[in-house]
DNA sequence: TCTTGTGGTTTCCTAAAGGATACCAGTATC
DNA sequence: GATACTGGTATCCTTTAGGAAACCACAAGA
């Protein structure tokens, strides 16, 4: 049955999209992907996000086992954000937004050409 | 440049998830690769949505070249959405989403197991 | 002593997302 | 004559996401 298989595909994506929804945790874990950060880092790397959302993001993120929060007893504390194993089984799908996105943008681009 | 780099993964992303973001959006286009469908169908197959919140996305979705809709001037008039050429270029993230969101309960369930 | 940087929290607010319910015309079916 | 089907729209409402700005302790450097 159609419905019955469409279910079977929904539901999973329901599921992850219930993890990485919003604004601001895809964005976050690419910019950790990269390379690990400390707080300050994050919130200049990732563009227009405050620190209230940073920090509640982190939180959820840690929650769910995709980010790990070390904290260094230097003066003053350091802390140190990073992706975890777990957190690095997110690559396929933000490489594929990351991909769409570029192709995407040209496509937008050459439509404008032709408009004009 | 960490920081630069960084932007270059950023931008693109955000591309993609300002046209994709939402609760419906996903689980409609999934509903309809697996087959196009008629409004009511879709309104069936995709559990929970509202007629309101299933009109306005496929308004977007159509307004952004990822949909066609379709006009039968039958008796009542029946109206077909379908994934375009375009639409099927999401294929990757849909895919990785699905494919995240499955592995992901399965890591959850064992883990409700060992707690118990 | 003033500023800068560390990693955040707190409060207040707005805008957007989303949900519930009722409703529309027209036809076929019971 | 009542019901159900077609594909939606209109209205009202609640919830959530997100943003702005102020503030915290502590230490180093100018």
């Amino acid at each position: 049955m159609k419905s019955e298989l469409c279910l079977t595909h929904i539901l999973p994506i329901r599921d992850a999209l219930d993890i990485i929804s919003g604004k601001w945790k895809i964005p976050i874990l690419t910019a950790l992907c990269i390379h690990k950060r400390r707080f300050k880092e994050l919130h200049r790397d990732v563009p227009g996000i405050t620190a209230k959302m940073l920090s509640k993001e982190l939180k959820d993120l840690e929650i769910n086992g995709l980010v790990k929060r070390t904290v260094y007893e230097t003066m003053p504390v350091s802390v140190e954000y990073a992706v975890t194993e777990y957190g690095h089984t997110l690559n396929p799908i933000i490489f594929a937004l990351r991909d769409w996105g570029l192709k995407h943008r040209v496509k937008i681009l050459s439509e404008d050409k032709v408009e004009v």
